[in-house]
DNA sequence: CCTCTGATTTAAACCGCTTTGGCCGATACC
DNA sequence: GGTATCGGCCAAAGCGGTTTAAATCAGAGG
């Protein structure tokens, strides 16, 4: 059942029967009344492809997600962030396109799925410092949202973003506070933006308290279980350990509690943790009370507001930049407290 | 610049310009070079838009995601799913089209897609025992390929999926050989179809050796490691704990690991543990020996060949069903030993 | 030289919808 | 009564490709 067909059956032109789908004001109420009706009965939806190349848009939005050749890692936060944006989109009739590329070929599926106009928008993830894609997506006019700032990118475009820097802070002057003066970093790869602003909100926490950084004390890597064990039972075996961790994901953390317990020692007692929690849908940091002290915000949320931003921006192209920094919140788990006396 | 612009450049037709591209024969070898050479001078892509109108098929792949209203739990192996599938899309040109619906709307939302023209065919995930959405979809005429089978439905349909009874059977027997004689399982919610399986596996390899099952060692809930740790806590608190542990996935695992070095019992020595492990590329077994004995399955080979398998059936919509039965690799880690002596 | 054939190329229809511009009849206004 | 206005509806022209049917051209054959 197409619109010719159903305008045949209602002795209405095609031209009619599409206004009164789409809602424009010049037909009659009953006319009106009438094809809604007939639409409904008739099970009619409208063609998307004739609706896209007629219209110019493509009522869809892309995420394009590089894979790593070498690390063939899938971000662990996709799933719940693809959620947050789903929703948003499944409410306001987007399509939701996404491309597996590997990431040599990543800045090129930009160009196709502009020049193709296969999509309105893209939101960008896993940014980098230094991150081309930014000047790329500018270039090429294409409509975006950055998950993530890129510290040294500095061109106008919109962006949604936590607040990482100050989360690390916080997290690691509430350890300051309890007095640990050796806090490890189990950290991300700080190639990747985030990262890198964790890293310096850590180390801002500690020259605020004149405590010098310690290299030995810092790891970078991967976000895994494995990695934030392996990190974790190094720092440990060290001739000074330290007595407390930040973790930058649930994952290190729980890699960082096996270590922990690994050596006979007991969490939130004898070492204190505090993880960046992203509230994963299938990563809860407990159900009713907090396993871990965390910095917590949604990554879900991320995702939706990121989707929502850009849909804003393609339906006004030519309004500025839109920003939204989310402020983590500091949550008391069982996983921290004051620091074992010597 | 689109096709006309191209064919007028080229002092061409644009029926010549887009035959010599799409590889017809019926073009003069030195035209199809003279053509090719512009197209990629001028960075010429065809339109998706209008290539979808014009020959009516969407060239993409429907993926819906159901989100729980309650449980709001995003399916942690969706990630490495989609990554396997997507590289496959990819490869073949298409685009992989993601709706995330509440899984009351997922019905219509086929029906969408399909009435829509949206795609060409859709994966269906987390399939139930009994589920009515291989009846709506062959109902429908989508082709589709189910990832996992439903046990209580008796049609024909493609799908791809891992032997879970046997390898649930495997891992039981193997605990059973090395004299287990109480096995705790930690499972999956069992109205998911993998899960009824490999509690089927976990039954038989017990009967076959004459255990009696005890309700008391079966626990069925989300894949989480918070489930893992309560369940197996609550499990090594009876009067006759299990000396071992069969988990769904990865994170119970971890959870069951947790429960028992909280006993001051050491795994491998004290419990043994076998999980399932869908070789997640954010939650590995371990990076060089594994950590766990598992039965192992690449949920993103199983992407891969769903989405081949639904490619296939797309190109030809009246071959028969293929189906592909993938088994999971007994590997063995360091979670498992000889049952301790009593 | 004319016709036939096969190789190339083209004109035009079509995919299913949106949208511009126009038409028609009725009401309002002077 | 004549005309400007407006509500309501329609014809037709796109959108940018694909595809069918037909035209053109060159060489072969008679």
């Amino acid at each position: 059942m197409n619109l010719k067909e159903l305008a045949l059956k209602l002795n209405l032109s095609p031209t009619t029967v599409s206004r009164a789908l789409n809602g424009y004001p010049e037909v009659n109420a009953a006319t009106r009344e009438r094809i809604l009706a007939a639409a409904k009965r008739h099970n009619y939806r409208p063609n998307t492809r004739a609706i896209r190349l007629a219209t110019g848009r493509a009522m869809a939005v892309g995420h394009v997600f590089p894979v790593a050749t070498k690390s063939e890692i899938m971000n662990p936060i996709f799933a719940d962030f693809i959620a947050g944006a789903g929703e948003v989109y499944t409410t306001n009739g987007y399509d939701m396109l996404l491309s597996v590329v590997s990431d040599a070929a990543e800045t090129q599926s930009y160009h196709d799925l502009k020049l193709r106009g296969a999509v309105d928008g893209v939101i960008i993830h896993a940014v980098r410092s230094s991150d081309d894609r930014i000047k790329t997506l500018l270039q090429l006019g294409l409509p975006f949202v950055s998950h993530g700032r890129a510290t040294s990118v500095d061109l106008p475009y919109s962006w949604v973003d936590v607040n990482n820097r100050r989360a690390f802070l916080r997290a690691t002057e509430f350890l300051l506070d309890l007095a640990h003066q050796r806090i490890g970093l189990i950290n991300g790869k700080e190639d990747l933006d985030f990262a890198l602003r964790r890293r310096m909100g850590y180390l801002e926490a500690l020259s605020a308290r004149a405590i010098a950084q310690d290299p030995a004390l810092m790891f970078t890597g991967e976000l895994t279980e494995h990695a934030g064990y392996l990190a974790a039972s190094t720092m440990l075996a060290l001739p000074q350990p330290p007595t407390a961790f930040v973790c930058a994901s649930m994952l290190s953390g729980m890699g960082a509690r096996r270590a922990i317990e690994a050596r006979g020692l007991v969490m939130g007692r004898d070492v204190s943790v505090i993880i960046f929690d992203d509230e994963l849908s299938y990563l809860r940091n407990g159900e009713d009370l907090p396993i871990f002290t965390a910095t917590r915000s949604s990554v879900r949320l991320a995702g939706q507001l990121a989707a929502q931003m850009l849909l804003d921006l393609i339906a006004d192209p030519a309004s500025a930049p839109q920003n939204r920094l989310l402020e983590a919140d500091l949550i008391l788990g069982q996983s921290t407290g004051p620091a074992p006396r010597t």
